[in-house]
RNA sequence: GGUCCCAUCGUCUAGUGGUUAGGACGCUGGCCUCUCACGCCGGAAACCGGGGUUCAACUCCCCGUGGGACUACCA
């Protein structure tokens, strides 16, 4: 690499932050960083009627969550700004100027009725539906009179009828023939730039050197290079990494479940897990690592190591990355997390013991697999009304069952120990005095004290009930 | 239909002409253990098919087949 790459991650604000696009985004972050070049945030909203300012809000929150930090962008403005396409209106129009004085581009009359119809008269006839070029030879006159009519033209780029190749950093030699595609729209008939056009005028302004994106671009980079050429412009390296796929293998879309980051977060993924799992689809790491943190993740990016093939978005495994950074999360910053989930499950924040709640998040961690789920693990510690399950009552019906209560009962309300001592004092008790052990021992102080019969270990939790709630607990059935 | 892309366990992948085809998720047997989880040790599980090239193909080439993307005045 010679000079400092400058990628970007141009998303349009239509939407929620889609993981493919987080993925996208992930991968431009890693080039930027482990080449020490610049990452770019542009915003393509030059859809008026898809585009919303709340989605451009959630899309920088989203980004920012990731901790995918851009050097120019938003909120960051930077020498080749503006960073919104509907801020560069004036620069498109220029080079529409530019392409029309070269005589590259002719104004186009037909309406969408009209274009629709060319369509469904080439498909029915069985060749490919693209645009014929009826606006093409249209006279000085015959455009006057549209004009005149009121018709409102949007301007096709006359497609040359050569070959256009490029290579790109992922799949390789690509080549396609300029025959097989219809003059494009680069402006709009309502006077905004197309995709194809706008993003080549700011990929080259913005001196991007590397586009690195979706595979579902590969088909448009022909368009692109036409227009590189046509401005005289040296087209950038472009990379197109494959897609994430839902499992019938079609491109992952909102059919599948969840598949915005917003839904994620939602469910109490961490972004650390979100992002890694991300790294790992369609890639893959030296020696292969699979738990990695974006540093190293970044540290060991490499595009030689991008699969060609769709990846199919797998669930399970981003909740075993989930549970692996939830369980090696330190547990204070676990709890600031947690805070919206347990609000969320019920539970007012502010009124909970911050040591109780610090000691059960610390004893639970282990079985946490989203942060959504930290209602289950932690009723029985909070709630009184504590549910008890249909297996719990089975192990309390046991005729030995009552003895061991009674008699952990008994010792506790006459014992004096620290509460550290207690409870292993009362089993070594219990075993001599009742001769009981083993399952049927623990079981019932389980199912007594939890209401259930799998949890975590019990000297734990009897050091965070502590002696005064474990007796209540113990009590309806002594 | 046209253009283009892709093809290793169910899934994500390693592999770059000679390997017992490796790892991970999931599944599963065992150990640990009051239970679950964690952890540890095992197991089942893959090179889409056919032709070439080569002493030798998962690996290179071609053809099939299968899947996917694009085919908008969306990006």
């Amino acid at each position: 690499m010679a000079d400092k790459p400058r990628v970007r991650f141009a998303p349009s604000p239509t939407g929620e932050l889609h993981v493919g696009n987080a993925r996208t985004a992930l991968f431009n972050w890693m080039f930027a960083r482990h080449h020490g070049g610049d990452f770019i945030l542009r915003i393509e909203d030059t859809d008026e009627t898809r585009s919303a300012l709340s989605y451009q809000v959630n899309l920088l929150n989203d980004l920012t969550w990731l901790g995918l930090d851009w050097d120019e962008g938003p909120q960051k403005e930077g020498a080749y700004g503006p960073y919104k396409q509907s801020e560069r209106l004036d620069i498109y129009a220029r080079h529409l100027q530019q392409l029309e004085s070269a005589d590259l581009v002719y104004p186009c009359y037909c309406t969408e009725e009209e274009l629709e119809e060319e369509r469904q008269a080439l498909i029915l006839s069985k060749r490919m539906p693209r645009y014929m070029g009826k606006c093409r030879q249209l006279t000085r006159d015959e455009r006057k009179q549209k004009e005149d009519a009121g018709r409102k033209p949007s301007f096709r780029f006359k497609v040359p009828d050569e070959t256009f190749q490029f290579a790109d950093l992922i799949r390789g030699a690509m080549k396609f023939e300029g025959t097989a595609i219809g003059d494009f729209i680069i402006v709009r008939s309502n006077g905004m730039p197309a995709y194809n056009f706008a993003v080549v005028i700011d990929d080259h302004l913005m001196g991007i050197t590397h586009v690195i994106r979706g595979e579902d671009h590969l088909s448009n980079t022909a368009l692109q290079i036409m227009l590189y050429k046509a401005f005289g412009f040296v087209p950038p390296t472009f990379a197109h990494h494959c897609l994430i796929l839902g499992k019938d293998r079609a491109k992952l879309s909102k059919r599948h479940g969840s598949v915005s980051v917003g839904e994620f977060r939602k469910q109490g993924i961490l972004p650390e897990a979100l992002m890694n799992y991300l790294g790992l689809l369609g890639s893959s790491f030296t020696e292969g690592r699979e738990v990695l943190s974006r540093e190293e993740m970044m540290a060991a990016f490499s595009l030689d190591r991008a699969s060609k093939s769709g990846a199919i978005f797998d669930e399970e495994k981003l909740h075993w990355l989930n549970a692996i950074y939830i369980r090696n999360c330190p547990t204070e910053n676990l709890v600031s997390r947690l805070q919206p989930f347990l609000e969320q499950a019920g539970y007012s924040t502010d009124a909970l013991d911050p040591v109780l709640l610090y000691g059960v998040v610390d004893l639970i961690k282990n079985d946490l697999t989203t942060l959504s789920a930290i209602g289950n693990h932690i009723s029985f510690f909070f709630d009184d009304e504590y549910e008890i399950t249909a297996e719990a009552r089975q192990i309390l019906e046991k005729e030995s069952a009552l003895r061991v209560l009674k008699t952990f009962a008994e010792y506790l309300k006459n014992s004096a120990e620290a509460v550290q001592e207690i409870y292993p004092a009362a089993i070594k008790h219990l075993k001599e005095k009742t001769g009981v052990k083993g399952k049927d021992l623990f079981m019932p102080i389980r199912a007594a004290l939890t209401g259930r019969n799998h949890g975590p270990e019990l000297d734990r939790v009897f050091a965070i009930l502590g002696k005064n709630a474990a007796l209540k607990r113990l009590n309806p059935f002594v």
